[in-house]
DNA sequence: CTGAATCCTTCAAGATACTG
DNA sequence: CAGTATCTTGAAGGATTCAG
């Protein structure tokens, strides 16, 4: 497999674009929130976010490995023993995305009572 | 088409992460961008954004109004006339967005960086 | 002008099974 | 333990057409 088709770089996207893509993706956000506290383990990851899949996983700590955002450590020992953490620019990365995810968990009142009001007016 | 088949409210998500997505989504980001500087009306809003097609301008704008972010005003003449406008919510949202999309392009050069090493190591 | 409705393509998520 | 390979499917997005 290509590495364009691995990172799908292939849509036109103006790169901030996909950036924000990877951080504010699904998984990448829990896994950048997770690794804030401390360095994981592969499996110990998979238990810390809830229900991701070993793919998902392991896709998401490689496109965020290759924007420099995690630093993966494998250590060469059997079985294997493999660390992922926060770069220091994975660490801005993160507390970006977790501020944008407090003030979002702020506002889902406000948000809930918009489309309850707005929910209304159709039925 | 019901509500929830719309708005995708199916999939089992916490409320935050759906709202994380409308707000961070392709189009999300640029709309709210937009409407930072002032009210749109429809077609502006298409020029504005570049290379949205009508189909995904409606539905953004759809479910950023029901989330309370934009106000759709529609005046009742012919031909029509509809503007949208953020609330103080919206506001909000765009400036928290945006200022993550502002660290994005701060950063695009370490990405890239980051990027051409890793591959480096692959071929 | 501002959409709604429909069809169609593509692509990413998830499940599953397998390997060093 | 830490992944990779393959397959299937659902959903997102685009193009087009129609309507008020």
């Amino acid at each position: 497999m290509t590495v364009s088709a691995k990172f799908n770089v292939n849509r036109a996207m103006c790169p901030s674009r996909l950036i924000l893509e990877h951080v504010t993706s699904r998984w990448g956000v829990l896994v950048l929130a997770t690794l804030i506290e401390r360095p994981y383990r592969f499996s110990e990851l998979r238990r810390a976010v809830d229900k991701v899949s070993e793919k998902m996983l392991a896709q998401t700590l490689q496109t965020l490995e290759r924007d420099g955002f995690v630093h993966r450590d494998a250590k060469p020992v059997i079985p294997p023993h493999v660390e992922y953490s926060l770069t220091r620019l994975g660490h801005e990365a993160a507390e970006q995305v977790w501020g944008l995810a407090r003030w979002t968990e702020r506002r889902v009142p406000d948000v809930v009572k918009a489309r309850e009001a707005y929910d209304e007016g159709r039925g």
